[in-house]
DNA sequence: TAAACATATGAACAACTATTCATATAACGA
DNA sequence: TCGTTATATGAATAGTTGTTCATATGTTTA
């Protein structure tokens, strides 16, 4: 009937430890935006240069409309920041954690691989 | 009429530098799974120490039944692994990457509040 | 000013995902 | 063996998301 004391100690000594629910959803949220394959295809090719729209779009084998909306989700992220040059818009990177993050997970999956 | 000739040895460059687009997906993949709420509360709640499922469910304000398909996918992803303990199973993360991958995430969301 | 170009945007739709609920499995104690 | 506890799992559903298509905005050049 009593259920088996769940452990209160220690689960009260980590909810106090844990961030804000709120920090955690901004955290997720980041790596939600890196989750998408063609947001990864575009970050992987910004990590080589400034591209603008349809030299991404040509790279990443989507249409320009496809990446346009990415562009925008990765933007409102602060991932990527841009330039205008007459018609043209340059993206880049916009931070350096990306690049670390990036590497960290190619790192993470190459290992898993060797491992098999 | 003839496209404003996009930068074709630039696009050809990144194309060839650009890991595959199997590598790329599977990069993806790992944030994907680190990229929800729940998942991410998991994580935090398991970079305190190795915690059982119901625990986890008290600390993380969620059922049981979530938390253990939740356990699932991250078990899938190799970011836990379990021991068992009689009736009981004990979870933790599986890899030092993902620890790393949430400072960096936790910073880069930390430091986007200073900015303001 | 008109045509061409580069990018952005809105609506619609298909595909995916997280939770819930009911139930199954499995280990333990009486 | 029976009841209880801990966890897992399958189906159903509601909510979210990425792409497409059509079109709009804004810039350049003829």
């Amino acid at each position: 009937m009593e259920q088996e004391e769940i452990n209160m100690e220690k689960v009260n000594k980590i909810k106090k430890i844990m961030p804000s629910d709120d920090l955690l959803f901004d955290i997720a949220e980041v790596f939600k935006v890196l989750g998408d394959t063609t947001r990864m295809k575009i970050i992987s090719a910004l990590l080589e240069s400034e591209l603008c729209v349809g030299d991404i779009a040509e790279i990443t084998n989507s249409t320009q409309s496809a990446i346009s909306h990415q562009l925008r989700v990765l933007k409102q992220a602060k991932l990527v920041k841009f330039r205008k040059d007459g018609k043209t818009v340059y993206y880049s990177l916009d931070d350096e954690h990306i690049t670390t993050l990036y590497e960290i997970a190619k790192k993470h999956i190459e290992e898993g691989y060797e491992h098999k």
